[in-house]
DNA sequence: AGGATTAAACCGACTGGTCAGTCTAGTAAG
DNA sequence: CTTACTAGACTGACCAGTCGGTTTAATCCT
């Protein structure tokens, strides 16, 4: 027996990088078949269909981004210290994993009914923790009164659109544009920083 | 011969309705054909495909909103009631045309090749001209110096979220969020108002 | 006028290619 | 011999686009 797990995870790591490049519709399962070394009897043993193999990578990934952002902020005491270390964990996270990132910020928008609320979740889930923050840095008045859910939609916006950029022009390194990213997030809430 | 135009403009409508719903890949032919009370002959009468159609309901989109951002950008002086002037005309836009919106900032994202160039472009276009707005506040000193691509590119990202949120929420008037949403890009690039 | 002619606009049954998912026949390991 | 997995040929549904035919209306001719 030929470790399952092992094909399952190679099947993954292939449709990763064919949905990445293709998108989901454009991506056959034959692609991923052919990409994985595998077999079609294979990927469907190991899936019950396109779609979850789909949905398998994105859970994977904002999971995985969630726990890393939750932690980062718990290893930090002073507020703005831990927007430092959140933002440095996401974009450490989208620099790693390129392709993950291009699925989910764009390869899994715009997919019709089944996947809308979905996303729409993943978006709500991130805004709630950068909303949380807001409110209370508020409260231990670190910055002034606003409102923190429209702040929070517009902070994941404002990195969605910046990662995404980095996805498609591949411009050095995503790491470096996060002094200046960090200065308008600051900027935007209140903080004056130099 | 009932106006050839009319029947167009009647199986676009109906086209940005069912897409805007449905999405691209989920629209069929056939939807199109019965929300527009036409026929398939008709439908392929006034355009080549189904791709066609969708593409000329983003262009004729975003060309109005670039159109009317520029001239509401010229109908100002000074450089912050250009950026009101702007966002303005943004908002009112996006709440009237709320279903060409949705096309344009969800169901076009995400299919794979033929569109994502397309994509790209647009939000570099409007990227663009919020850049030379920002480039020329600096130079003017309204502004202390920044990336103003960085900055730029953030802004376009914001708005796309609290658009698209309003989209799916439909949360009162688009519009009502204005003053949150000037203060929040306002503080983004160095100005504090009150 | 009104009949004939023509072309644009419209109609919808049909087709042909595509592809997700199935199925039968395997192999390897214990 | 059984369990876990792999293989890839095959099928059936689906749907964009086609095509032969009909309607509509504008123009010309007598």
């Amino acid at each position: 027996m030929t470790d399952t797990n092992e094909t399952r995870t190679r099947i993954l790591a292939a449709a990763a990088r064919v949905f990445a490049q293709k998108g989901y519709h454009e991506t056959r399962v034959d692609d991923i078949v052919v990409e994985s070394g595998s077999s079609k009897g294979s990927v469907y043993f190991h899936f019950p269909s396109k779609e979850r193999i789909f949905l398998a990578l994105i859970d994977t990934f904002t999971d995985l981004l969630e726990t890393r952002l939750r932690e980062s902020i718990l290893s930090e005491e002073h507020g703005l210290q831990q927007i430092d270390a959140a933002l440095q964990t996401s974009l450490k996270l989208f620099q790693q994993y390129r392709g993950l990132a291009k699925i989910v910020l764009v390869q899994a928008v715009g997919l019709g009914t089944a996947f809308e609320e979905r996303r729409r979740q993943i978006n709500t889930r991130f805004s709630a923790i950068i909303q949380a923050r807001l409110e209370q840095a508020i409260k231990d008045g670190s910055i002034p009164a606003q409102q923190t859910d429209l702040a929070a939609r517009a902070w994941v916006g404002a990195l969605n659109e910046i990662v995404i950029h980095w996805i498609y022009t591949g411009e050095t390194d995503l790491q470096e544009t996060l002094p200046a990213l960090r200065s308008f997030l600051l900027r935007s809430i209140g903080i004056v920083t130099e």
